[in-house]
DNA sequence: AAAGTTATCAACCGCCTATAT
DNA sequence: CATATAGGCGGTTGATAACTT
């Protein structure tokens, strides 16, 4: 017994919109608004899973996306939140009006991945990549073919070429074809933008009830990040 | 011009959480 | 409190456009 479906996918569509589809569900949106996506494709009468709606109308068809390139200061603010926040595309997506956390995942992939190693940087972690070099320990899981017998102090046992190759024969039966690689770094300290007692100041009561874009917001910063990005 | 490779991005999948019953 | 359901999220896939050989 597994999962039920969140639909019944016998009978729904799957790939590419078509112009009808979004039509139909730009149509049902206006008139009946967001939400109840699951029972939504049957009362606007499109052959497709809830979820496939809701996904099309946020990352696609809402009239508040602005779509085109972006530009630097998004870039830049993108990469400053990737840094606080890690893959959290929907929080990230969220101090970016007009984007989707969809739009904001695949441009980092495509993008803003190869920016930051272009700068040395490593995207995940945000760190210079040579830096790894001399704060971690690296941990070889592997048959070395040539060296393994000099580090694991077996050169001046071996007294022949032939017991030298028996032995890394040996090795190999060991470690069929195993060759991993851990690497241990010690955590990333990031400076902290502000104090935290002062940051939770600085919410406002609407964003620390985690609405952080109701009209009632009062905030001017978030995350120590402030809003003049837009 | 054709074939092969790479980049892009819309859409899907499955898991998790919040809410309703 | 336990269970069912809907919505939301992040990771991944697949189609196709763009580019290279």
């Amino acid at each position: 017994m597994g999962r039920s479906p969140c639909c019944e996918k016998a009978h729904t569509n799957k790939g590419a919109w078509t112009k009808e589809e979004d039509e139909r569900l730009i149509a049902h949106i206006r008139v009946h608004g967001e939400g109840r996506w699951r029972s939504l494709p049957k009362a606007a009468g499109l052959l497709r899973c809830g979820k496939s709606c809701r996904l099309r109308w946020i990352n696609y068809l809402r009239p508040d996306l602005k779509r085109g390139n972006f530009t630097e200061e998004e870039d830049e603010l993108i990469i400053k939140l990737h840094s606080l926040l890690g893959n959290k595309w929907s929080l990230i997506a969220a101090r970016l009006p007009g984007r989707t956390d969809n739009e904001i995942k695949n441009y980092w992939n495509t993008h803003i991945r190869r920016k930051l190693l272009g700068r040395g940087l490593d995207p995940t972690t945000h760190r210079p990549i040579n830096e790894r070099a001399s704060n971690t320990t690296t941990i070889s899981f592997g048959r070395r073919e040539e060296k393994s017998s000099d580090v694991l102090g077996h050169k001046e046992e071996r007294s022949s070429s032939e017991e030298s190759s028996a032995w890394q024969q040996q090795q190999r039966l060991k470690c069929p074809d195993l060759n991993l690689e851990l690497c241990i770094a010690p955590p990333f300290q990031q400076e902290p933008v502000v104090e935290p007692v002062k940051r939770k100041g600085n919410l406002c009561f609407s964003c620390s009830l985690g609405l952080q874009k109701s009209e009632e917001c009062r905030c001017d910063r978030f995350l120590g990040l402030s809003t003049e990005y837009y």
